[in-house]
DNA sequence: GCTCTGACGTTGATTTTTCGACATCCCTTG
DNA sequence: CAAGGGATGTCGAAAAATCAACGTCAGAGC
């Protein structure tokens, strides 16, 4: 059914780009790419991928603009549960734990209380 | 100065894999990629990926083993920035929140009350 | 010894990806 | 209208990745 997507090198950075920014014009994907390419060569992977069904196009005025066709929700799970499962062995705790202890967490006291709540929740659904 | 590896598609598979079994024979790779090319080949990939110093060779009997050069535990928190600065603005608050919520957190009391020491503990020192 | 089998490397062909020169289109401005 | 500039698509070449046929080596069992 759903098939998991097999991004090349150069598809995969773009859709983190367009993934992060929302929604983007090629220009600023070109400007966060590494080893940046001509414009043109950036346009013909928008191309690539608009045609795979990964990205869709809207205007902006004059320009295009990219965003990604997969929901970021949907996406923002997806790469957290293969995360887990890659680099955690699927504990949930683990990763938590990893998050936690990054440096800049910038965690406010209003976030700790949040995340308190959502401990507890996910306890009481029984999860 | 630490460049971002720019892993082709076939390596980040094996790279994923490798970091999931912590240690693994070419068969045992060939055997969890998708559309598993012949061993020929993934042993190609594995030799790049050695040559490149990113996968280290053992013995064990007969066998090669092969594992990761970036210890998990670096390759974890790695992984983890770029999923929470792609996916999620940069908020931890937003990646807890999603693995709290994802189906089968599995986790158990235990767990909770170790979460809960550990945000404590980072708000604290995160002041 | 001889063969069979499994593990591995070499090599070169095929496919995919990556890329940019160039043409086209559209808007703006003179 | 004509010229200029920016944004996009076409096309094919160059580079990289992917792959497997084949060859070598070592051990097991006969």
């Amino acid at each position: 059914m759903s098939e998991v997507p097999q991004f090349s090198r150069r598809e995969r950075e773009v859709m983190d780009i367009v993934h992060e920014l929302g929604t983007a014009t090629s220009a600023q994907i070109r400007s966060r790419m590494s080893e940046p390419p001509t414009d043109s060569a950036v346009r013909s992977v928008l191309r690539i991928l608009v045609g795979k069904g990964h990205l869709s196009t809207g205007q902006d005025g004059v320009r295009y603009v990219y965003s990604p066709i997969v929901p970021t929700s949907r996406a923002r799970r997806s790469a957290m549960r293969h995360v887990v499962r890659t680099f955690f062995g699927g504990s949930v705790e683990g990763a938590v734990a990893t998050l936690l202890e990054l440096e800049d967490t910038g965690l406010t006291p209003e976030e700790r209380a949040r995340l308190r709540a959502l401990i507890d929740r996910a306890s009481r659904e029984g999860r």
